[in-house]
DNA sequence: CCAATATATGCATATGTATTCATATATTGG
DNA sequence: CCAATATATGAATACATATGCATATATTGG
């Protein structure tokens, strides 16, 4: 039921892992992280991201599509400016979650 | 006490944002991610980890030299054979959140 | 100690992509 | 309709990095 291929890992299809893979390297930029942080809690306006994160605005846009286009936020426009805000909760989940992997005390990095 | 910076996010300093976005983009691709999955489990031999994603011998043992560097994966040596294992348990979380948003359906994906 | 197996590493390269600059589109107010 | 504001887009570039190839290191068995 995949296209006739073998899925090789476990019970992970092709397109899980693409589809996996595409999200966490849209959240592996730095510029990117930061407007999704920025935009986690709240809808957000462009400019007032812009200003948060003190990149250029057209960066700031053009992440935004990306961001948009992998439903990482979602946007509303309101008057003249259009709001961004995180998708859903498994954005901030997954966020929380790597946090508490770095605040995880070393048990046992390399130990050989 | 971050070194004289303003933080220009919420509450995440740019340290935090940085080994953030090291992590997922250490995940962002997808070779590097088949091996995470194959050893979300249990440890695994880097020989069995290169049959079970069919990738090279040497690329597989790059990507492990980041992830562990990383400490997203740690290793042991069993005899000739080393084994890795997913380093804790958010890693697994993380992987489990962005599978659910994936499986998300579509309520609002650009509407403007 | 030698051969065989298992894993790691250095270098070179092709490919991807983050960023900038300039400009285009859209919305609002007068 | 015109100016001003807000956001998006296209092209060019500089830089990062995934991958392959060759080889090095480490461990085990005889």
């Amino acid at each position: 039921m995949n296209h006739g291929h073998l899925e090789p890992l476990d019970r992970f299809s092709e397109s899980d892992i693409s589809q996996l893979a595409d999200l966490f390297s849209l959240m592996g930029d730095g510029s990117r992280l930061s407007i999704i942080l920025a935009c986690l809690r709240e809808p957000i306006s462009v400019s007032d991201i812009v200003s948060k994160v003190e990149l250029s605005q057209s960066l700031v846009s053009h992440h935004l599509r990306l961001l948009r286009a992998a439903r990482v936020v979602r946007s509303e426009r309101r008057g003249r400016q259009i709001f961004y805000v995180a998708a859903d909760a498994h954005i901030r989940c997954v966020i929380e979650d790597m946090l508490d992997h770095i605040q995880e005390p070393d048990s046992n990095g390399d130990d050989d």
